[in-house]
DNA sequence: CGGCCGATTATCT
DNA sequence: GATAATCGGCCGG
């Protein structure tokens, strides 16, 4: 299990280091785990993306605590989003976690989110992997690293840097230049991760 | 495969 | 009262 100084330092700094990171989730006993494919940084009040962006509220209250903390909010009428906090306490700021690619427990990750279980878009984006790992609001403020925790992450799969695609983050609406722009995420596409995942790993 | 659109409600202005 | 760190269905090529 990562232990909380992993976790840290900035948002920018934190993300690239969770792409191959296993995500593990408990459900009644069970492993579910997928390693990290995608992550997206949002750092601090003066990034205009961040949700910290109006200063401290209810929702973004968690993002000001200790790092390795669950983010999860719930947006659209209908999805939660996992993100796991980063930075010094104080200083807001977290990753987004987009999508993973399946490594233990499938079967129930395929009852808990049936649609398009087995297809390769099963799990590539961020309402979807909170629904396989049955994830919501009851998780917000989760301590990823306390001893005997139901979600928490672990060393996984190791990636070499230039397999990872980055770019600007997605799905930012109005927010104004430059922060449309700024290259804070980071992606390894399916085809690569099952490379790299079933050399070794089971 | 790519683009458009409706769903649905907590949160913040 | 408007918006949203999305998704899945439907359309056309």
């Amino acid at each position: 299990m990562l232990k909380i100084d992993f976790y840290e330092r900035p948002a920018p700094l934190l993300a690239p280091d969770l792409i191959g990171k296993k995500l593990v989730r408990l459900q009644n006993g069970t492993r579910l785990a997928g390693i990290i494919i995608e992550t997206e940084a949002y750092q601090g009040q003066e990034d205009l993306a961040c949700h910290a962006h109006f200063g401290r509220t209810k929702r973004n209250q968690v993002m000001y605590e200790e790092p390795g903390r669950a983010y999860v909010y719930f947006t659209y009428g209908m999805h939660w989003l996992l993100n796991i906090v980063a930075d010094r306490f104080g200083h807001p700021a977290a990753v987004l976690i987009r999508a993973i690619f399946p490594v233990e427990g499938q079967e129930l990750m395929a009852l808990n989110r049936p649609n398009l279980a087995n297809s390769h878009q099963w799990l590539n984006g961020p309402a979807k992997l909170t629904q396989a790992l049955a994830l919501n609001g009851s998780m917000n403020g989760y301590d990823l690293t306390k001893p005997g925790a139901e979600l928490f992450l672990e060393e996984g799969t190791a990636v070499p840097a230039e397999l990872v695609n980055i770019g600007p983050r997605i799905g930012l609406g109005k927010t104004p230049e430059p922060w449309l722009s700024i290259p804070w995420r980071w992606e390894l596409d399916w085809q690569q991760a099952q490379n790299l995942i079933q050399k070794g790993v089971k």
